[in-house]
DNA sequence: TATAAGGTCTCCATAAAGTGGAGAGTCAAG
DNA sequence: CTTGACTCTCCACTTTATGGAGACCTTATA
C-alpha cells in the first residue's frame, strides 16, 4: 500500500511515517517506476508498535532498540524489562523535579496579591539571586 | 565587563550568554574597536533573573515577557501572577500524564518475568494495537 | 618588540522529533 | 487530455542550547 493508507492504518501523520522511513526505523520497499514507498502489513505493525512506544515516552532510539528486540525471536525478556524499568526511573525523577517546582511556584503565587499594584513578590523571587 | 566575567557572575555558560544576547533577551553594548560585547551590572541582573526563571520551567518567550514586566515599573502584579498560575497548571497536567504513564509501565513491567526466556508481555503490550 | 597564551568573535553543525511548504512527478477518473 | 488527488525530494523552522573551526583581540612575558 502507499504511504497515505499506511499513515491512516497506523494512526500517524504522513510526514511522520516518511520521517520514520527516512531514519530507517522502518524500511518500506520502493516502487522503481513511481519512486513511491510500498508498505506491507508488517510495516504497519511496526508503525503501530513505534506509535505506542513513543506515546509511552520511549525515545526514537529506544524504539529502534525495542523494535529489534521485537523482531529478534531469541532475545530474552530481561532486556526489555530493563529498558522499561529505566523509563520508570526517568519518570520518577521527572515527577519529583516537577513536584518541587510546583511547590515553589505555588508558594510565590500565593504570596502575590495579583492586583493592579506593581509590587509583586514573584518578580522579587525571580530577581533575587539569594536562596529564597 | 566582557562575556567571560558576565558568564561567571551569572552562573551561565558563555555560549548561553552569547545565545541570550543573539536572541535579544539581553542587549549588551558593543565595543566598536574589538567587537567585544560589554556587559553592565544590569545585564548581569537580567541574566540571573532569566537563569532562575528558566530553572523554574519558564520558556525563553515567557522569560522575555517576565523580563519586560520586570523592567516595566507600571505593570500590575496580576500579569505576573497569571503567567505563574499558567505554569502551575502546565506542571499539573504534565504530572498527571506522567502518572498514568508510570502506572501502565509499571503494570506491564510487573507482569514480565525478566528472565532469559523470550516471552515478554511488555513487547506484547506494545505490539498490541487493541486497548489494553 | 615579538610572540605566546588566553579570551572573544562569527559562522556552521548537531541534538530530538517532527511539521510545514515549494515545486515537480505520478496516478486514476471523467 | 485534463483535473485533482497523491506522492516525491529538498529545504526551512521549531526549542534551547552546545561544540568546534578559524579568525581576531588583548595581555603578559621573554
Amino acid at each position: 500500500m502507499n504511504i497515505g493508507e499506511a499513515a491512516k492504518k497506523s494512526n500517524l501523520p504522513i510526514k511522520t511515517v516518511r520521517f520514520y522511513s527516512d531514519i530507517g526505523l522502518i524500511n518500506p520497499k520502493t516502487n522503481e517506476n513511481s519512486n513511491y514507498r510500498i508498505f506491507t502489513n508488517q510495516d504497519i505493525e511496526k508503525l503501530l508498535f513505534v506509535g505506542k512506544a513513543r506515546k509511552f515516552n520511549f525515545s526514537i532510539e529506544e524504539c529502534r532498540e525495542l523494535l529489534s528486540l521485537y523482531e529478534n525471536r531469541t532475545r530474552s525478556s530481561s532486556e526489555v524489562k530493563k529498558l522499561t524499568l529505566k523509563k520508570i526511573d526517568e519518570i520518577d525523577q521527572k515527577m519529583s523535579e516537577l513536584n518541587s517546582l510546583r511547590k515553589e511556584l505555588s508558594r510565590v503565587a500565593k504570596s502575590c496579591s495579583g492586583d493592579q499594584r506593581p509590587e509583586c513578590p514573584i518578580i522579587g523571587f525571580l530577581a533575587n539571586n539569594k536562596k529564597n
